[in-house]
DNA sequence: GCCAACGTTGGC
DNA sequence: GCCAACGTTGGC
């Protein structure tokens, strides 16, 4: 019984058609440690929404499968690296990421204004005020009316 | 580019 | 441990 997801990315910096071209990718440079915890719950199997974030529409584009559980970010500890983190060493890593797998992108992208006006999905983490987490949990009510509307 | 919301840092 | 200041996120 796989758990369901949504991460955000800035298509600029990695979209769907990039995870599309690589089929498998590591998902790096989380530095948050909620968006961290969520990471470390998911497990091989569990589907995810892919969302790209900071564009114009914002929205859900497609699909993607967690195919490797949460293990160290080494881009944490590589000084020419953005993500760097001088507190977190192989030794003991502070930051973890995990693989996902390509699964489908959508033929159109669901906009966060849609998501905002569907009622059903009023309690869903993304559409509340403020909500700024990257990775967060979609209950498999959300995730079912998602996929069977849009 | 603006700004609201939120997370993190650091002084005390 | 509190909280003000600062930085970041992310939609518009």
């Amino acid at each position: 019984m796989p758990n369901y997801w949504l991460m955000k990315s800035e298509p600029d910096a990695f979209s769907i058609d990039d995870l599309a071209d690589m089929q498998v990718s590591p998902w790096d440079g989380v530095r948050n440690y909620q968006a961290r915890n969520f990471m470390k719950d998911m497990q091989v199997g569990d589907l995810v929404f892919f969302y790209h974030s900071s564009c114009k529409p914002a929205g859900i584009v497609g699909v993607a499968k967690v195919v490797k559980e949460a293990y160290p970010d080494h881009t944490s500890w590589d000084p020419n690296s953005p993500y760097y983190d001088a507190k977190s060493t192989p030794q003991n890593p502070r930051w973890f990421m995990v693989d996902l797998a390509f699964v489908e992108k959508w033929p159109r992208l669901v906009t966060l204004a849609e998501l905002k006006a569907d009622a059903l999905l009023a309690e869903l983490p993304l559409v509340k005020k403020g909500s700024r987490l990257s990775i967060m949990p979609i209950n498999k009510a959300h995730w079912e009316h998602i996929i069977k509307t849009y």
